[in-house]
RNA sequence: GGCCGGGUAGCUCAGUUGGUAGAGCAGGGGACUGAAAAUCCCCGUGUCGGCGGUUCGAUCCCGUCCCCGGCCA
């Protein structure tokens, strides 16, 4: 009775903030014995725990986990290096979950990237000291200097970084690419009470030591300049900690942030032509192939 | 009860020497090809507290009432 079983395709769990995603992918992982590949550019961060909502270690004891913990805070991690990372998992054979609100790995994931030199962190900071970034972008790649307004610092920064490396516009990378389609099952999770589902998490990760993680990073000489200190909470915390605000006003303003970071992953969701809804169960048998076994029974080989 | 301020966008306020109004913040929409929890763009009709009066015309002037502050009783 057994048929040959259909290639497993990746499932994607995405959604705003605070959706339920992590849940979810959780216990579908722990059914299916799948690995769960965390689909986020601030959890790869050592350290930022409570405020990415990083999974705990009793949730990576009962299912393995990707892209935790790969990086210190001042090291540089990409779209690239994360769909690099998920190749490498999805080459092992096993079923992969991707779990995370992060559109645009998702999108580098499913369509690829064109390929280009990698990051120069050295040579970024250089180009962004230019006072006249976007007239030179105009000058060696005029088609791109179009699209981009003058205003959007790190679009130009990036075109003048690929052609001081490559010699070529990213313009014509970009033109000449041809994008993968890579199979998957998406799902988008998303929560009518969203807005009150964040402020209580943030309240709840208040309680849970936020603000002491932060002043432990701020001890350990991160500086607060840095890429994953100038996210959501991180920023407001780090500076209250500096006493430019009140402890309540770094809360409101992180939930506020937090809020508007919700509404920006739907945006980028429903431009990659998503909607919200549909069933995580369903999506999980599409991509698997088989439903959820009664008692965790996790896949070897 | 009396006097003085106020009552204009969700909030804080500006303004119209009478021709039905605009900033900041909040909020909304969008972009996104190796920084993406980042970066950037666009969006302001609201009984100008209610009702009368003067006026060609009132949010603006006058009267009156209501509400909120403060001071005096």
């Amino acid at each position: 009775m057994s048929h040959a079983p259909a290639a497993l395709r990746p499932l994607v769990i995405t959604g705003p903030t605070a959706s339920g995603k992590s849940s979810a992918a959780l216990s579908l992982c722990e059914h299916y014995g799948a690995t769960l590949l965390a689909m986020d550019a601030m959890t790869v961060y050592r350290g930022m725990d409570i405020g990415t909502a990083k999974p705990t270690s009793a949730d990576r004891a009962r299912v393995q986990h990707e892209g935790l913990d790969l990086r210190h805070p001042t090291e540089a991690f990409s779209a690239a290096d994360f769909v690099a990372l998920a190749e490498a998992v999805l080459a092992r054979g096993g079923p992969v979950v991707l779990c995370g609100g992060a559109p645009f790995y998702l999108r580098a994931f499913l369509d690829g990237l064109v390929p280009t030199a990698p990051v120069d962190l050295a040579l970024r900071a250089e180009l962004q000291a230019l006072p006249d970034a976007h007239a030179r972008l105009a000058e060696v790649d005029p088609a791109l200097a179009a699209r981009l307004h003058p205003n959007d610092h790190v679009r130009i920064v990036r075109g003048l970084e690929v052609h001081r490396l490559m010699g070529v516009p990213l313009s014509s990378l970009h033109a000449a690419d041809h994008p993968i389609r890579r199979p998957a099952e998406v799902v988008w999770l998303d929560a009518p009470d969203l807005d009150e589902r964040i402020d209580h998490r943030v309240l709840s990760m208040m309680e849970a030591g936020y603000l002491d993680e932060v002043t432990g990073l701020v001890e350990a000489g991160v500086p607060r300049t840095v890429k994953p200190m100038q996210s959501l909470g991180y920023r407001f915390l780090a500076a209250h900690l500096a006493g430019e605000c009140g402890l309540e006003e770094a809360v409101a303003l992180t939930q506020q942030a937090s809020r508007r970071f919700a509404r920006k992953q739907r945006t980028h969701l429903r431009g990659l032509g998503f909607e919200p809804g549909g069933s995580v169960k369903e999506a999980a048998v599409r991509a698997f192939g088989r439903p959820p076994a009664g008692a965790s029974r996790p896949v070897s080989g």
